[in-house]
DNA sequence: TTCAAATACCGGATTTTTCCGGTGTTTATT
DNA sequence: AATAAACACCGGAAAAATCCGGTATTTGAA
């Protein structure tokens, strides 16, 4: 009996191309396609047998990676999920582990090795690539496992402060005072671990706290 | 006889499943493939008979989508090069038509259509999909037609200048006087059009000019 | 050889940002 | 009823960034 995929990307070409590569794997079956998190589920919910392995992206649009991970951990315990990402920075990463994610591989493997780490993973239940293995211990030794958490005022003031207006002008845009905004600031600078307006606002994009 | 096709993409999995992909089109066939620009112009000057069409992404590295379309129209005048890309802001479909491409391609396009794209740019020498047409005209209106021409400085002090440092710091980094800083500084404000480093950071990473 | 562009630098003023240590209200939770 | 967290705000100072108008050398192209 094969092993059964799902995939959610929101890459229409790669996700029907990769359904043909993984198909014309020997052991291996598509059963699901989705352009993202919601349209996966809904497909989900309509299956009778569920898939093996689901394979998902982490940025897509209506529901993103970890989110789509947490509710597939959630709903479908059995299934394997898997983060197939070309973004390799820590945030991506770590966003999707710790979403429940039994692997993190990138879109620059190797046919040969992605399907290498497919039968691993259903026969294990896990895969080490070279970049989950080697960082995954790096990233459980630093701080930024704590999810930053921020209040919606400051992710209102976050999404202001990344732009060309000064403190003043966002102060007026968002009705307050320039010493409330200076609240906001204090905390983010804490909050984001930097020392000036520019590390805040390279920080907020790295964590995709804001998008450009 | 079949139309012959080139793929420059640094995804691995993606360049290795669209090749099946199109190998299964019934009137096209892969005759190159390359992680990169520079191991494409490679490739090709080892072949006798060139592909009719190069599919090129726009980030890659060694040498970008952008330099290796100027090569390609320079050295194969008679090969029709088309971007294959997920970004879809104007700095990337610009810098790709500018230095030569037929059309501009996302990769969430849908296989028949990309088919049909393809067919269409062999008989025609050109496509208009959505994004490449209605954005295409709007592009040339705008004033961000004339490209940013920065010096070798200018570009690494930008890099430095997109992070938490102080301009003390970079000028100590880049062994110069803080005033020295200043001047470039200066220089891409006014080459950047912002009014803050915040803006300039910004700028730089939406125009490509820095990675994240 | 002359001209433009890139490089490196300075004084001084102004504005913005950053930092410090505070106050007080509202709102939800225990 | 007590507590915590979010929200809104202040004075004052120090540091950093911004703006203005300059100079001088080098280097390659016209």
């Amino acid at each position: 009996m094969k092993i059964r995929i799902g995939i959610a990307d929101d890459q229409q070409l790669f996700l029907r191309s990769l359904s043909n590569l993984i198909t014309s794997f020997k052991d291996f079956e598509v059963v699901v396609e989705a352009l993202n998190g919601l349209e996966l589920l809904k497909k989900l919910a309509a299956l009778n047998v569920y898939p093996d392995i689901i394979l998902i992206d982490v940025q897509m649009p209506v529901m993103d990676g970890p989110a789509t991970v947490k509710e597939i951990a959630l709903n479908y315990p059995a299934v394997t999920t898997v983060a197939l990402s070309m973004k390799e920075d820590d945030y991506s990463i770590l966003s999707m582990l710790r979403a429940g994610c039994s692997a993190y591989l990138l879109k620059d493997i190797h046919p040969q090795e992605f399907e290498r780490a497919l039968t691993e993973v259903k026969n294990t239940g896990y895969y080490n690539g070279d970049v989950s293995s080697v960082n995954y211990r790096r990233l459980l030794r630093r701080q930024d496992i704590e999810e930053i958490k921020l209040t919606e005022r400051e992710k209102t003031f976050l999404k202001l402060a990344c732009s060309d207006f000064t403190y003043k002008e966002i102060a007026s845009k968002m009705f307050l005072s320039e010493k409330t905004i200076d609240g906001y600031r204090e905390s983010l600078f804490q909050k984001l671990n930097v020392k000036s307006r520019t590390g805040m606002a390279l920080e907020a994009i790295k964590k995709n706290l804001v998008t450009l």
